[in-house]
This record gives structure tokens, C-alpha cells and sequence, in this order.
DNA sequence: CACCATGTTCCTTG
DNA sequence: CCAAGGAACATGGT
């Protein structure tokens, strides 16, 4: 469930199991998802490098490596697309289906695995390098926000959806931030008040800050398949504990009574995306 | 079999 | 040149 929230919470696993450790080899399975790096120049590049720093933006994951040879420090960026994961097994666990790439630590590997092999894990930087601000940072301000809007004919939930206008705001997260702001989906992006960008911004901020909040207090172990022996694994979190379905108020709900004043919930497709709302509490400006 | 799916990029059209 | 819409990518679930 990759949006901004979902990768965030993956960092904060991640940092603390890989920081220190060192690569002791490569596999690509899937040359795909390491394109345009020639597989070579990625075993070249990692092999022997040590993680130092695991971060993010938007909703990239960004591997900051070092070797003790070179002083410069190599960054791998990571995207997981639709299906991707990323999660550490023992030594010897047989990799199950779909694995892309993994790296030998030594007593663990880290497995980069996904079904549809959208995401990446390469040295290409130009993905992070295009991204709007961090909806959570300082940089996305009213103003900023307003302004860019302002230049948009476009429905302002497939704005939202655009990474250089703010990074990290998904399919999912786009619904439910406009729901929570009171505004329809399909109002032109140039028409949104002053008011109404105001509320916009401080929905996305909360909805995306509240996702992480919950998803940081799951364990992220649910394999339940024993192969992944616990030690990590980011996966269906949502579906297994039944939480998934409270914190969503439209978002796959469609004609479900909406939370704040039991009206059905809309469904329509926008930009080849679908989009939920409720036709009552969002208005066009 | 048909349609849908958390994302991004490329191509076409206007 | 830019905006907008749609297909493509690849696989699995319903």
C-alpha cells in the first residue's frame, strides 16, 4: 500500500535493521526494476558498501550507502510502484515469488519483492530530483499551495495526484484528504477559495501524518507464512487487523452511507483513477 | 472471460 | 510549448 504514509513507516522499520550492515552481494533477478542502471554497474556500486542512512521522499525510498574505500557516498533510490516490498529474511529462506532483487547481508538478505515489477531500485536519482515539497515540511505553504493551484485547469484531485506540485499524495490519500476538506473532487483546481486551499493543505497534512501515526503502532511481521521468520515484512497490515476500513471515510466505500452524514457514497473515474466522495459534504466552490 | 487495482511514463491529440 | 487523456507496463484478485 504504497502512498507517502506507507513508505514512511517502512523508513523508520527499515533505518534501525539496515544501518551499519554491509552488502556482501547482489542478485538481480529482474533487470527491469533497476533500469537505466546496467545490472554491473549496480553489483559494482553496492557490493562491499555499507547502508549508512535510510530516508524518504515523497515516495521514494532513499538508500544512502557508504564504502570504506571511496569517500563519496553512493545513493540508491527505491520505489515500491504498486505491489512493492521490501523486508529482511534469514540467510537461507528461499525467496519466494516475484523476488526482484536481493541483497546478501550476510546473516539476513534484504529482499526487494513486487508482483507487478512497477517500482525500481536503482542509481537513477532523476525520479526524487522532479518532486514537489514534502506535504509535511515547511516548504508547502498556503501560498506555494495557492499559487500552484491557481495555474491549473485541471481537477483538483488529479492535481493532487501530481508529484511535482506536492510529493507523496496517492490515489487514496487524494480522495480522502478532499473528503476530510469538504470539496469535490472534480472543482477545477484554479477555482478553489482561499478558504478552501487553506483547508485543503491542513487535510493532507492530517490525513497523511495520521496514517503514519497508525501505521507506526502495527507490527510489520505479518507474514504469517513463516518464511519471512518474523523479522520483517510490510504487507497487508490493513487487511489482516481490520484497521484498514476505519481510518478510510470514502476510499473504497462506494454506496456505503458517508461517516459525517449517511448520504451514499459517489464513485467516478477521473484521469483513469477512480475517485470517491460524498456528493452532500463536497461541494464544488 | 471481463474488469479492477496503492504508480509512473510515454505517446497522441488539441 | 503546454495541458489533458489514454495506453502501457505485469500480475493477481474478484
Amino acid at each position: 500500500m504504497p502512498e507517502l504514509p506507507e513508505v514512511e513507516v517502512l523508513v523508520r522499520h527499515l533505518g534501525p535493521l539496515l544501518r551499519g550492515r554491509t552488502i556482501r552481494g547482489v542478485e538481480v533477478r529482474r533487470a527491469k526494476v533497476i533500469a537505466p542502471t546496467p545490472k554491473r554497474e549496480l553489483v559494482k556500486a553496492l557490493r562491499g558498501a555499507k547502508f549508512a542512512e535510510v530516508s524518504r521522499r515523497g515516495k521514494y525510498l532513499l538508500f544512502m550507502l557508504r564504502r570504506t574505500s571511496s569517500r563519496k557516498p553512493v545513493l540508491l533510490v527505491g520505489h515500491l510502484g504498486m505491489t512493492g516490498r521490501f523486508y529482511l529474511l534469514a540467510k537461507d529462506a528461499p525467496p519466494p515469488k516475484h523476488v526482484a532483487v536481493v541483497l546478501d547481508l550476510g546473516r539476513h538478505q534484504l529482499v526487494y519483492e513486487d508482483t507487478r515489477y512497477f517500482g525500481r531500485l536503482t542509481l537513477d536519482t532523476r525520479g526524487p530530483e522532479k518532486l514537489g515539497p514534502e506535504p509535511l515540511g515547511p516548504e508547502f505553504t498556503v501560498e506555494y499551495f495557492a499559487a500552484e493551484l491557481k495555474r491549473s485547469s485541471q481537477a483538483v484531485k488529479v492535481k493532487l495526484l501530481d508529484q511535482t506540485l506536492v510529493a507523496g499524495v496517492g490515489n487514496i490519500y487524494a480522495s480522502e484528504a478532499l473528503f476530510r476538506a469538504g470539496i469535490s473532487p472534480q472543482a477545477k483546481a484554479r477555482d478553489l477559495g482561499r478558504e478552501q486551499v487553506k483547508r485543503l493543505r491542513l487535510a493532507i497534512r492530517e490525513v497523511l501524518a495520521r496514517a503514519i501515526r497508525l501505521g507506526s503502532t502495527l507490527p510489520l511481521d505479518f507474514g504469517g507464512d513463516g518464511n519471512r521468520d518474523g523479522l520483517f515484512y510490510y504487507g497487508q497490515a490493513e487487511d489482516a487487523s481490520g484497521f484498514y476500513g476505519e481510518r478510510l471515510l470514502v476510499y473504497d466505500r462506494r454506496g456505503e452511507p458517508c461517516r459525517r452524514c449517511k448520504t451514499a457514497i459517489e464513485h467516478c473515474v477521473q484521469a483513469a483513477r477512480s475517485t470517491y466522495f460524498c456528493p452532500r459534504c463536497q461541494r464544488e466552490p
